[in-house]
DNA sequence: TATCAATATGACAGCGCTATCATATGATGT
DNA sequence: ACATCATATGATAGCGCTGTCATATTGATA
């Protein structure tokens, strides 16, 4: 059986008032005694019950992190990111997989906070966005912070990207190289990421004082199939384009695929490129270039926020970073 | 504030305690009290708190899952299979990254069954097979299943595939297109599953009466960097082979790159096959010839025979499958 | 009708902590 | 010397449930 606080006080011949006080690291208590008590709990190799925990006191040491995302690679670097912040902070994570789209999710979250009693919850895009996810926090007083949060943007505390900017600066990129004709595809309707990056990809070509044209632009949903069909329509057209940026990575070995059935070479007969950074990026051929996203990054500053937990509502904004490699090049002359 | 059993005891006009047996499905509650104590539960939206539940009761409805894995898509595979079993029983999933290497991999398994006293474990390779933490589990009693252990074998339950079997299906295939000269990629020396999947791979070679030579064989690490540096060691022998088996997908996407960049064709020039069957393999050009592992089901598995719990050791394997994609034909002929 | 087991329900203690309040000790100022 | 305050420690209640045991109610059997 693992031993109870009652056992360290015995062995420290304290109450188990002043045990407590030592382990939540409160006032008054003289050196000697903490060090007596620490002695105690090394020798029992005593770990406190976070369920009385949260029985007796208010705090319950645990967080949430909720999160609906079909890439695995994203998830695990959100896992990872807010998890390393969560051991610096001596905090249990719980990983929450959830449907944003779902009509429960309001009441599936209250379920968890309910349950579990955790001290606050990180939501990921897009369940930031999810309607009646965040009444349900803010209504039971739960802190909570969002990653890449698409609306209500005054509303949390959140980490985020600059999309646009991102998307814009692609765009220029691929137009600076020489392409007049580039392709876009658009990601999964949920994610307000996708209206941002199809707006920065717009405003990239009127900077440069190319038309838009909506028959370059079509729809995708974050995924390898959706880009395929995406790039054949787009390698279909009468003037294909020279270029082609896919809002994800998925998305662009899609269309990757899609060139080299056709028998096109990358980059010479069109240029590639992708948005995140994914280790897809670099393991295909040839290798993307992309924006990379700073998914870990933005992940654990998000639970940095959330233990800050100033009152105060923080916008924390991380910079990306054009990833140049080899799917990229100037049109061929024709 | 969320609503308590008293509440929900007020409302439907009975005990605390008839309450619990209701939400426990205990014996001896006639119909007419459990449709009023359920009513009053929707009334009240009421969960019952988990930390009250652990506290008084022997349960903890939670169960761990323990891995340490640096593919996403492994770890997201598990997550979800686990996940799926998980909500059918109405049990909360901690996940919990860990360093199957480290030296206090045991405590961190301890410090965590103290901490939150879950019902069960299940470990993932090749945390399976990490000396110490079996050893911890068992000291404290509690039940665990094992996803793909490598050792000890009938120490505990365990849910597997067939690694040596798989692995000589795939080298009878490329040895049935023709190929004599097969190169081999080990996995991560952590895990077992290298060394019985190179195991396979030499006994097929011996069915077919074909010699193992080991300069064929080179180490790897399972990740794309270790499959690119073993792919440019094999092709630089003097009679190089003209197909690469890769322990897994990540290390063939490194000789697929590798075979690329020397502008060889695959399959023309080179079949290269891997192991896994994850998102990667199909998204790849040319598209991966692979073993699919069963991993969400491996996990699913994994959960279900947890809750089953019988005391009795039992060991379920699940069918693996050679997924037959454009990387793989016969070999040129000279 | 008396007896007994099966069924149905409740009273109450207690799980392992933390919060609250009370109390003890020493240092400081007048 | 005494009041005052900061510091240090303990006694005790109670968080929201479940386990145990006692008790009430039923139906079947002798």
């Amino acid at each position: 059986m693992a031993s109870t606080i009652k056992d360290v006080s015995a062995i420290a011949g304290v109450s188990m008032k002043t045990v407590s006080r030592v382990l939540n690291k409160e006032r008054y208590v003289s050196e000697k005694t903490r060090l007596r008590v620490e002695r105690a709990v090394a020798e029992l190799n005593f770990r406190p019950s976070v369920a009385a925990r949260i029985l007796a006191g208010k705090r319950s040491y645990q967080i949430a992190l909720i999160y609906d995302n079909h890439s695995p690679h994203y998830i695990h670097q959100i896992q990872t990111g807010v998890w390393a912040r969560c051991i610096e902070e001596g905090v249990r994570l719980l990983a929450q997989p959830s449907d944003a789209a779902s009509p429960f999710l309001a009441r599936e979250i209250g379920g968890l906070i309910d349950q579990t009693q955790v001290d606050g919850v990180i939501l990921s895009s897009p369940v930031t966005d999810a309607p009646g996810a965040l009444e349900e926090l803010e209504q039971r007083g739960i802190p909570y912070v969002r990653i890449s949060p698409g609306t209500d943007y005054d509303r949390s505390s959140s980490v985020s990207m600059d999309d646009v900017q991102a998307a814009d600066d692609m765009t220029s990129h691929l137009i600076a190289l020489g392409h007049q004709r580039i392709g876009f595809v658009v990601g999964h309707a949920n994610h307000t990421a996708s209206d941002q990056r199809l707006f920065g990809y717009r405003r990239a070509l009127d900077k440069a004082g190319l038309a838009f044209e909506p028959k370059y632009v079509r729809p995708g949903a974050f995924d390898f199939s959706s880009g395929e069909a995406a790039g054949d329509v787009l390698l279909d057209l009468a003037q294909p384009p020279t270029a082609i940026f896919a809002s994800n990575d998925d998305m662009a070995a899609g269309v990757l695929t899609v060139a080299h059935r056709r028998g096109m070479s990358v980059p010479r007969d069109l240029s590639v490129v992708g948005f995140d950074d994914t280790a897809l990026a670099s393991q295909l051929w040839p290798p993307l270039t992309t924006v990379r996203q700073p998914t870990r990054d933005l992940a654990y500053a998000a639970a940095g926020l959330l233990f800050d937990a100033a009152d105060e509502v923080v916008h924390r904004r991380l910079p990306h970073e054009l990833v140049l490699r080899a799917s990229t090049a100037g049109p061929r002359k024709p």
